[in-house]
DNA sequence: TCCTTTTATCGTAATATTGCGATCAATATG
DNA sequence: CATATTGATCGCAATATTACGATAAAAGGA
């Protein structure tokens, strides 16, 4: 079954595996697109763009927020979404130096 | 259940989707590094260096074969993987360019 | 030919994910 | 106070993921 202790890992490995797992459904995708062009939405909002049920959004609203990508603030009785700009810019760092990692024609094998 | 057709998003968001989940797995990441570091690495190299089964590391390089990223290359006995360069390309630009929709300090909300 | 090496696949089990409708809790509004 | 509105959570079902040992398949070597 599903063990995989975290020990075994890297943090970095980690780290990565869990920003790239908040991005590995095209639903979530798609909220992240619409909050990074509106820059917030309220969870309705989003409803309302997706071809999901709402208790299907909220459920991907707490994926994303456990990720650390997004973070919400109560407004009455709304809720307000946005991105946690510290954990954006954390995570595509985090991407660019790994993806960065490949050099050119290196590949010999194939 | 898991329905989500494909359709519903576009092809940005499913190609984003695809790559972000051959990497939400720590040890996809740690198998990933290692062809990055490597260059090449045939399957048994692989089971040396992770703390997980030989029948466990190929399931994941099956995955990782599909998502693209990587192919591999029977040679003897053994099968020799590498990155796949135009597809690590194309993961590259397509991860850029949304990270890069972030505007700093755009966030207005919490 | 027999045996070893290497990797993929099968079978199984445990758990996680995805999705929905229904309902609850909190705040507004009449 | 009654009643919307908004979003989270619950309960459930279907499917996917992760992991392992056992075994099969393919190629090389004695």
């Amino acid at each position: 079954m599903g063990a995989s202790k975290t020990a075994d890992y890297t943090l970095i490995q980690t780290d990565l595996a869990r920003y790239c797992k908040a991005l590995s459904h095209p639903a979530r995708v798609a909220i992240l697109q619409l909050l990074l062009e509106r820059k917030t939405c309220i969870c309705g909002d989003i409803v309302e763009d997706l071809p999901i049920a709402q208790s299907t959004v909220s459920q991907h609203l707490k994926e994303l927020k456990q990720s650390g990508l997004i973070k919400g603030e109560i407004d009455g009785t709304s809720v307000c979404y946005c991105i946690d700009e510290s954990e954006w810019i954390k995570a595509t760092q985090l991407l660019r130096s790994f993806f960065d990692g490949f050099e050119l024609n290196s590949n010999t094998c194939c």
